[in-house]
RNA sequence: GGCCCUAUAGUGUAGCCUGGAUAUCACAGUGGCUUGCGGAGCCACGAACCCGUGUUCGAAUCGCGGUGGGGCCGCCA
């Protein structure tokens, strides 16, 4: 509770100053470990130590000198505040979200486009839409970008099969797998892969032939070749456009997509090549390949980083420099969300950066989901694909809705359970922690009880039913009684910021998805002892505090994709 | 073999940087709550710091050594 904290140190400080101690206790005040005790906390260790006084002591003295819109007790060496209710009320009712309107681009997801999403790609894609959506929500202006890799061997492998494989022969090579799922028959992401993967399992018999061919193909790409870049595109566009609608369905957008082949045809890369093998760290290999020895600069392991082939030709992490260069030219700050598997070659690159004065970006890394029986491969076809995950969870969805709902048409069950679904999907996976990696299992990923999106989602269709029932704005001015879950609703909408904050600045949306869960049960118990509509009338007091929850609810179920219904 | 990430109740999660109170919150579990603004709810109760060791008055937190899980170590992308 940043705005409690404030108010602390400033009554703190003459007390402190007593002392004539250092200003170390500040960094020590912050929220209370304790919640059933105080919102904020002093441990007096520290004071103590410096004063080689008893703790206890130093806390007693304190609680008697400070004062404000606060309690404060002392026990056992801590300084306890808790805010005043009336004080935290109007505070929570005035709150307004702020706009520190800063520039932000934020690129995720930039998946090969050589198949349909499965739940671990997807990872990428929700954790970075979560954080746009928070930095939006957080006040800032996002630019949400998608780096197509149209050019290298996964796009090769895809334009070669569609190029040399018949319908029959794909269908023949992929005999012994499971067909596709009838249901996204005409989807070109589901039906394309089939192409890529009846490739790859030709290229898994070390055919030599194919191998050239395709060699050919990522070389004559590289190197700007027009006719295969249209090639390639002819290839990669309808399969991207299957899983944009995927994502679109999960609610997850672009605001504008760069291809990687843009850096080639415009000359950046050959210019950056050049600008890199002037630096001190540059190295050259027998073959006239290129390297930079980020040894040098505090790189561990392999400490060879190459750049340019021994035919001149760039390399992936060379394009990936120049398409930050130019990304630096468009923002001041600057996101990428990337899975794990990326550390090392996102090191180089932050390396490469600095070496050439720019700045090194942030990197949201994510650990992988995996299947009980092992990874996913869009390759080998072992996954589980996101649409057919949104339509279990809507199906799924749709029976909850329909026991609980027989007043409703089939059309507003849809409705419900479509939103229902998707929310639940991203809401399970944001609510893990981006860097510990998990095992996906159905019966998991469609639960809607426990810290499920419906959940969230519940509290805030109470609180928009109830403001239909009164069918005008409330007066944020009213006040009233503050009962216990009236003040326990009041400290959980009191650190709404601060989480946002906190999972904005830390790139960890799934601290606020968490919170999301606890705001929601805070209404609840709100809901329960405070009756807004009661025999007497409207309670003004009650209405405009149901009103702000309901809000914030709102607004941050949207921060992380959830989507807020009026009705379920 | 080397480097990196990770480990907190059945599950997810906070706290770790900057050592300090009975370790946070939610779900699941068990027991209770139907004249009630929507019971997808509410209340109560059990339940956890990977192991060892060192430093310290005090370790989930810091050091050292292990173990389990994940990732990387291509002139691939």
């Amino acid at each position: 509770m940043k705005f409690l904290i404030e108010i602390i140190e400033q009554s703190l400080e003459s007390a402190v100053a007593d002392y004539g101690v250092s200003d170390t206790w500040k960094s020590a005040l912050g929220p209370s470990r304790e919640k059933g005790q105080a919102d904020v906390t002093l441990p007096c260790f520290v004071i103590a130590k410096e004063l080689k006084r008893n703790p206890m002591e130093i806390a007693s003295e304190l609680a008697e000198k400070v004062n404000g819109e606060f309690h404060v007790s002392a026990t056992g060496g801590y300084l306890n505040f808790k805010a005043n209710a009336e004080w935290l009320v109007d505070k929570v009712l005035k709150w307004e979200k702020p706009s520190p309107n800063n520039q932000i681009l934020i690129e995720h997801t930039s998946a090969n486009p050589n198949g349909p999403f499965h739940v671990g790609r997807a990872r990428n894609a929700i954790l970075g839409d979560s954080l746009v959506r928070l930095h939006r929500l957080y006040g800032n202006k996002v630019r949400a970008e998608y780096y197509v890799d149209d050019m290298g061997k996964q796009v090769a492998v895809l334009a070669w099969a569609l190029e040399n494989l018949s319908k029959e022969m794909v269908n023949q090579i992929l005999s012994d797998r499971d067909g596709m799922n009838p249901k996204w028959e005409g989807k070109p992401d589901h039906e394309t892969v089939r192409w890529y993967q009846a490739a790859q399992a030709l290229r898994s018999e070390n055919n030599q032939e194919i191998e050239d061919a395709i060699s050919k193909l990522v070389h004559d790409s590289e190197n700007g070749n027009d006719d295969v870049l249209q090639q390639f595109e002819n290839a990669y566009k309808p399969v991207l456009d299957g899983m944009l609608e995927t994502l679109s369905r999960l609610g997850i957008g672009f605001d504008t997509f760069t291809k990687e082949s843009k850096f080639v045809v415009d000359g950046s890369v050959s210019t950056l090549m050049d600008e890199l093998s002037s630096l001190e760290i540059n190295g050259i290999a027998e073959n006239g390949a290129q390297y930079l020895d980020l040894g040098q600069r505090g790189l561990k392991g392999k400490t060879e980083f190459f750049y340019r082939r021994g035919d001149g030709s760039s390399l992936y992490a060379t394009r990936d420099i120049a398409y930050h260069i130019w990304k630096w030219s468009q923002t001041d700050h600057l996101i990428n969300v990337l899975g794990e598997d990326h550390k090392l070659q996102a090191k180089q690159v932050g390396l490469t950066l600095k070496e050439l004065g720019h700045e090194v970006p942030e990197v949201l890394f994510y650990a992988f989901i995996k299947l009980p029986e092992g990874k996913m491969s869009t390759r080998k076809g072992n996954v589980v694909f996101m649409d057919d995950l949104l339509e279990e969870a809507k199906f799924h969805a749709a029976e909850v809705v329909r026991e609980l709902r027989t007043d409703l048409s089939e059309e507003q069950i849809n409705h419900i359970a479509e939103a229902v679904g998707v929310s639940a999907v991203r809401f399970n996976i944001t609510k893990v922690s981006p860097d510990k990696g998990f095992t996906f299992r159905w019966e998991e990923a469609l639960s809607f009880e426990g810290g499920s999106a419906p959940f969230v989602m519940y509290s805030h269709t109470r609180a928009c039913s109830i403001a239909n029932k009164v069918g005008k704005d409330a007066n944020l001015e009213s006040r009233g009684e503050i009962i216990d879950s009236v003040y326990e609703l009041a400290r959980s909408m009191g650190v709404f910021q601060d989480k946002l904050e906190i999972s904005v600045l830390d790139n960890k949306p799934h601290i606020f998805a968490n919170y999301l869960l606890e705001l929601a049960t805070a209404y609840n118990a709100f809901y329960r002892d405070c009756h807004i509509l009661t025999s007497d009338g409207l309670n003004e007091f009650y209405y405009a505090l149901s009103e702000k929850a309901r809000y914030m609810l709102g607004i941050g179920m949207e921060g992380i994709g959830v989507i807020p219904l009026e009705e379920m």
